[in-house]
Parts: structure tokens; sequence; C-alpha cells
DNA sequence: TCTATTTCTTAACCTATGTGAATGATAAGG
DNA sequence: CCTTATCATTCACATAGGTTAAGAAATAGA
């Protein structure tokens, strides 16, 4: 059940772990359930939790001034969520997490989250190379959304994630991408047409 | 000299350090100056170092297949600078990182970047924040492009970042913000309009 | 100081994407 | 199974921002 964790930590530090090491890593995690459409932080409060999600589908996003929503981050299995800020500042939160799919997790609270780094070199390595990877990917998605229009964006994305385009609704595709769902729909008109 | 450095350290970590450590700390690093325009990192090339400014001003690109430049990051003293994904992958570079004036460095390699966090707690721990505060800057910045509009975004920038609208060309700024150096322009007439 | 280069501004026109509204399609709930 | 939301598509029109080109202003070099 736990598998995919270890296959996703094994993953990112590019080592194997004992099973000793990953029976304590999973002692810090508790299991938990929510239905769709759950809220799994929200702006204003404090995000209190990293997610682990082993089965089902989360979401991230932004809302601004005019109340428009702007997808940050999608998350399915073997995928980590959270709201970085306010969850290492202990302050209130910036974007809301939602679910897409009734979904299983292991959720991390704050003070576990410290423990397990303190324990062992190792789980802190993880945490921090987890972060490394979301920065780098981060910064290209940025580089991308200001130098590419957005056809090439929304190929690339579904070239490179098609199993986001197979389960997430488009219009939270095209706020991800930065554009409004009837542009999207255009574009993907367009490229159909092309063939 | 190196005193702002000091000062960077303990305002990410929130403590201050003891005379000792910052003089271990800063015994990894060698100062070095470049001229107006020096490339410190190329696309393609290995980013071996990372780059702490003391006196002057550099930024970092990304250049598209149709050779249109990005803006990335800019630097002026007291920020750090580097290729975060080549640095910590030893793998060929994917930004550009030029001085826009003359400049005065400290720098760090990867070797001692690694022996340093394993010197003390504390200076890994230092990295990590470093990491996680660009991280989240980042997010909020990406959640801002793609929701609002190219003249609220240079507002925000420009109240939020004053001293680089003073020393860094428009064109660039543009880039930045992910529009073209006419549009810019357009856009600050049209404020200074209003007034 | 003079000249050449770089940067900024302006303007006319163009295009990608936004807006609003209507229609269909799909999925969800009773 | 029917009813109601939710989501996707299409279209006509509006607009922010891109493009091209020219000239002005600022800066750097000789």
């Amino acid at each position: 059940m736990t598998k995919i964790l270890r296959e996703n930590i094994e993953k990112t530090i590019d080592q194997s772990i004992t099973d000793k090491e990953f029976e304590i890593f999973t002692q810090f995690f508790f299991p938990k359930s929510f239905d769709k459409k759950s809220i799994l932080a929200e702006e204003g409060k404090t995000c209190k939790y990293v997610y682990f999600i082993l089965k089902g589908s989360a979401y991230s996003y932004y809302i601004n001034d005019n109340g428009e929503k702007t997808v940050i981050q999608f998350a399915i299995e073997n995928y980590w969520i959270t709201d970085q800020y306010s969850f290492f500042s202990e302050r209130p939160g910036i974007y809301f997490i939602e679910t897409l799919e009734p979904i299983d997790v292991l959720v991390l609270n704050r003070e576990n989250y410290d423990q397990l780094c303190c324990t062992n070199q190792l789980f802190e390595r993880f945490f921090r190379l987890l972060l490394q990877n979301a920065f780098i990917a981060l910064q290209y998605r940025l580089a991308k959304t200001n130098s590419e229009e957005a056809e090439s964006r929304y190929l690339e994305f579904s070239t490179q994630y098609p199993h986001f385009v197979q389960r997430i609704p488009q219009y939270l595709i095209a706020s991800f991408l930065g554009i409004k769902p009837q542009s999207l729909s255009r574009i993907r008109k367009k490229i159909a047409d092309q063939k």
C-alpha cells in the first residue's frame, strides 16, 4: 500500500533504503481519506500538513482580488502537495488545496516533519531534494510561460503529462496554463484540425 | 566587506551566528570580480558555482528555440544567483547568467558547498531556507503571472523592487514580466498619464 | 567633445487571447 | 430514469499585447 511512497523516496534520493528506515519514516505519517471536493488547505488558515497521495487527485490554487482562480499545481498518486509558504512559516495560507477525486493520503504534520528531519540525515536530504526538484521544475515552467504561446505550452503539457489530461477537467488545465477555457478549447480544435 | 553576507545568513536563518562560525563559513568561498557583460554561466555548460553578490548586478535568462531571451532572475548586492538545475545535478545548464554592471562576488563551488553542509547543521539549514524562500517567491510570481495583467504585474514589481527599476534596463524588466519592451513603455505611459 | 551604440518611446497595424452568450454534452443525484 | 449541475464547444466581438519601423534620448568609447 505504501509501496509507492517507498519508491518515491528511493527515486528522489537515488538510493535504496532499508526496511527499518522505511518503517521509521512511515511511523511519522497517518493515513486519511477525503471525499471529492474536500478542502485540504484554505487561504487565510495555516496549512498544517503535507500530503502524499496514495490514490486520487487534488490541486492547489490561488484566488486573486477579483475572485478568479488560478491553478498552481496538480497532484495525483505519488505526488506531494502542500502550501509551502504556510506550512514552513506557520502563517495563514495563501492558496487553497482541494481534492478532485475521492482521495487516500498520507499526512505529515509540522511537528513530525521536524522530528523526521532530525531523526536521520537521509530523511532531511529527501525533503531537501523534493523541494529542489520542485523549484527547478517551477522555474522552467515560468520561463516557458513567459516565452511561449499558449498553444505550445499546451502541447508540452499534454505530451509531458498525458495522464493529467485524461483525469483533470479542461477548465483547470486552462487555468494552469494561464488561459481561459474557451481559449484552450479553440487551441485544441486548431490542433485537431491540423491533423 | 563580507558584512552583508553575515547579515544575509542571520536574516535567513533568523538567528545570529558566532564570529567563529562565520569565519568557517567564509573560508569556503573565494572572492572574484567580473567586468560588465561577463558570462558567469552558460546554457549547455555545467554551472559549477553559486554566486553571492557583494557589489554590482547580474541576471539569469533562458533562450528559447526562436532565440528569444526571457529573464529568470535579477540579482544585486546581497542576492544569490546560480543555475540551480545545473549546479545541483552537475549536468549541462539550461540558463545563462550575465553581469549587468561590474561585479564583486563570493564564489562557492559544488565541492565546498557539500563540505559546508556537512561541517555544520546550521549551514545546511541556511541553504535549505534560501531554497525554500526562493521557491515560495517563485510560486507566487507564477500565480501572479497567470492571473494578473501586465500593468498590475509591473506596478507590483516596481513598488516591491524600486531599487531594481532604477538600476535595470527596461527591456530586461519587460522580459522578466513576460512582455515586450514596447508594451512596457506603453504601460508606463498610461500610468504616467493617469496621474 | 564627438560619434557610435544601446536603450526608450511612439505610432499604426496585427493577432492571440479574453468576454459574453448560447448550445450541447456529460456526469451526478434523487 | 429523469432532472439538474457541471463542463466543453462555438461564435461574434472586444482588447491587451505583439510587430514593424522610425526617431529620440541616453550612454559609452574614442
